[in-house]
DNA sequence: AACTGTACCAACCGCGAAAGA
DNA sequence: ATCTTTCGCGGTTGGTACAGT
């Protein structure tokens, strides 16, 4: 939404994300998880850094992320756990499920740090964010687009599908020596992509359903996905059919 | 209609910590 | 113990949208 796209001197992208990019991305990551951040943009099939990659899926496409509209009792969280703990952003985040230590920080810097030179002993709830405003409008907007439900054809990793698949042994290196986070324990063949999901509601209730899990669930570093690793990196071959509910939450990235 | 100012926030950058070799 | 790699965090930048002039 924000920067110009450009390249960089490796030729890999920067700058705004398209719904494309946010689409392989995602579908990656829920179906393989983020085993690795560094080679996970080469099998997504992405032209980003996996830095960038990890920045996008923590603040922007991981589920349950709460965008917008803070609450009254969110921001009087944030206030005092910055008032206590400083400028550490993913700790007061990890107070406030669903957002984003990114996201927290904005919000401090946008709106409640001129609130609170404003009248630092006040409550920030006092007019709280203003929906009436312009942002609260557009972002009310954003919302609904995100909330949006419409049919969408099926989606295949494409350019991960096809080609970049762990052929090398460099590949198969950092896939097997990496023995933390692939999502894909139970996955018996590629193909079998609804065992994969249904495997995952049933170790973990409904992925795209569940109201909110703790953050670590989902993440990489911390994260305690609900997938035993197991040896084997699944080759990406074949068409992939995702469950129920997938498709609904990509819409939301007005593809 | 055109220009300027402001608010917002996605994304980049650099650094330090942790983990592994 | 040291070096390398990877990850995570916090600071900062800069594009977009809208309001005001």
């Amino acid at each position: 939404m924000v920067r110009t796209p450009c390249c960089d001197k490796s030729g890999l992208r920067k700058g705004t994300w398209t719904p494309e990019e946010d689409r392989k991305l995602m579908a990656y990551v829920t179906r393989y998880g983020c085993w690795n951040w560094r080679q996970l943009p080469k099998y997504a099939g992405l032209a980003r850094c996996g830095k960038s990659c990890r920045l996008r899926w923590m603040n922007y496409l991981r589920p349950n992320i709460k965008r917008g509209n803070y609450s009254k009792e969110e921001e009087d969280t944030i206030i005092r756990l910055h008032d206590s703990l400083g400028n550490r952003w993913s700790a007061i985040a990890a107070q406030l499920p669903g957002r984003t230590d990114n996201e927290v920080k904005n919000h401090w810097h946008t709106t409640l740090k001129k609130r609170f030179k404003q009248k630092p002993s006040s409550s920030t709830s006092e007019g709280g964010k203003d929906l009436t405003n312009k942002r609260g409008m557009i972002r009310e907007k954003e919302e609904t687009k995100l909330n949006n439900i419409s049919p969408d054809p099926p989606l295949i990793l494409e350019s991960s599908l096809s080609s970049p698949q762990p052929a090398s042994s460099d590949q198969n290196s950092a896939i097997s020596t990496d023995n933390n986070t692939v999502v894909s324990g139970k996955l018996d063949s590629v193909s079998d992509d609804n065992a994969l999901f249904e495997a995952y509601e049933v170790d973990s209730g409904s992925f795209w359903t569940e109201p909110f899990f703790p953050d670590s669930y989902y993440m990489c570093g911390d994260m305690s996905v609900p997938f035993e690793a197991e040896a084997e990196f699944p080759l990406l071959n074949g068409e992939i059919t995702y469950p129920f509910g997938f498709y609904d939450q990509l819409d939301g990235f007005n593809l």
